[in-house]
RNA sequence: GGAGGGGUACCAAAGCGGUCAAAUGGGGCGGGCUGUAAACCCGUUGACUUCGGUCUUCGAAAGUUCGAAUCUUUCCCCCUCCA
């Protein structure tokens, strides 16, 4: 659906629309009129099947940062009970169904997310977290049965993407999994009731479940409720955002590094700068206009972009910190002290210590045919010079002064190696 | 329950007794060009190696053979048609 038309009153339904956060709401009209004149509060269910959200869900994020700069409430419903059954939705086959310790574990560490990105200061605009797995594991199943169960029709159910399309592909759909949606119906309800949340928001591939929560609430309680869904990014290449299985950009620093997190930014492709910025910054949609219009050097907007992204996730001094490191890193050559780092003992030194050991001890690369490969095409620096020798030893001498060295594979991939 | 088809590397897909660590395409990574972008060109993509080789891998296990991804048996899983 376009929005881009719509005349909203708004203030926060407004800056969703600019800012691209829009693609389909249930009554877009009605919940422009509630958020003028009261405070809401919206819920986003993440799934916790990592140990860390990735850039995935940034977007998701973001809204419920917008809506507390608007002065809504968000909640925050980390589905415990949830993930114990898998959403089916886009996904091709059932996934690995984890158990409760490692989701509570995950939840545990999701968190520190939100409490990051979000504004945890005013009381009125605080998240609120909930787990499903509160309410959803104390059901009882014949009940359930009677009092949800009836306001669902398979007739229905088996028209949602969800289902139609593992379906169509012949690929197998297990009633658990065809549960998922009453459950998460479930879910809405239950906050509208208890939270009174009125308004669920999700990425496009929740538009069925959401969907079903606010036929759930109206048929059992006979009240309005409201969903709205933000569009599935695409990038300029085609590819999914954020999700490269073995590359994922993850929130959690332990997982990927403030540096990391500034870089994939600054990586961006020329034709998703502007529409990056205003997903994952907070730069005003109108400022983003004219930055795109006057910046010759498209460069400097991509600095700009990796500057905010960090600053929201990481801090501003994390963000100040890894601008220096790569200033320093691919500007003059030199090396940025923020780069990851790899140890080692003054008494290792002196009898020498091969490079092949040590770059696989340190995880820099995965295996030693890997380096070789490396080092026969050149990747492989050291203070900027190719590494030829793949025999190579590294001693005290090469040390020189500095108790300091830069690895370098590629273009991109730095790293120090210090004397300890 | 009956009949047939199939499971090959990150993914898709060829190979159907030796020349197979396994064609080809996509993806990944690196080099060149450049702007830490895109496009394009080139290389590379199981591990270990004293660079001679060695070891492990084609759903799982056992077998036939000098030799198996390829043939046989059993088992597991997926798909199609029938009931």
């Amino acid at each position: 659906m376009d929005y881009t038309n719509c005349s909203m009153k708004n203030a926060f339904l407004l800056e969703m629309q600019e800012r691209g956060y829009l693609n389909q709401c249930t009554d877009l009209d009605k919940l422009d009129n509630i958020c003028n004149n009261q405070s809401i509060k919206a819920y986003i269910g993440f799934d916790c099947t990592a140990s860390s959200l990735h850039v995935g869900s940034l977007l998701q994020i973001m809204v419920l940062k917008l809506m507390q700069k608007h002065g809504h409430q968000p909640i925050i419903l980390l589905g415990g009970g949830t993930t114990l059954i898998g959403d089916p939705s886009g996904k091709d086959s059932t996934r690995k169904i984890l158990n409760q310790k490692e989701i509570k574990n995950n939840i545990k560490n999701i968190k520190k997310v939100f409490t990051k990105i979000l504004n945890m200061s005013k009381n009125k605009t605080k998240p609120i977290f909930v787990n499903n797995y509160d309410w959803l594991t104390k059901l009882n199943y014949i009940e359930f049965l009677r009092d949800v169960g009836k306001h669902f029709t398979i007739n229905k159910m088996l028209t949602f993407d969800s289902v139609k399309l593992r379906l169509e592909r012949k690929q197998s759909l297990s009633y658990m999994e065809f549960n998922y949606m009453i459950l998460q119906a479930f879910d809405f309800y239950q906050l509208f009731k208890k939270n009174k949340c009125i308004l669920q928001i999700g990425g496009s591939d929740q538009w069925g479940n959401i969907v079903s929560g606010v036929e759930l609430i109206r048929r059992m309680l006979k009240k309005e409720s409201y969903g709205l869904t933000t569009p599935l990014i695409t990038l300029a290449s085609g590819a999914k955002m954020g999700k490269t299985e073995k590359g994922a950009v993850w929130l959690n620093k332990n997982l990927f590094s403030s540096y990391d997190y500034w870089q994939y930014w600054r990586n961006t492709d020329d034709r998703d700068v502007k529409n990056f910025l205003n997903f994952f910054t907070e730069i005003k949609s109108d400022k983003v206009n004219e930055l795109i219009k006057k910046e010759k050097d498209i460069n400097k907007l991509k600095i700009l972009l990796a500057n905010e992204t960090t600053k929201i996730l990481h801090g501003e001094t994390a963000a100040k910190k890894a601008e220096k490191t790569a200033k320093e890193t691919f500007g003059t050559g030199g090396f940025g002290l923020n780069l990851p780092e790899i140890k080692i003992k003054k008494n290792d030194l002196i009898q020498g210590i091969k490079i092949l050991d040590l770059l696989v001890l340190n995880k820099f690369m995965s295996s030693k045919s890997e380096i070789r490969r490396a080092i026969k095409s050149n990747a492989l620096k050291i203070n900027n010079e190719i590494l030829t020798n793949e025999n190579k030893i590294l001693k005290q001498e090469d040390f020189a002064n500095d108790k300091i060295l830069k690895i370098s594979f590629g273009k991109k991939k730095h790293y120090l190696i210090k004397i300890i």
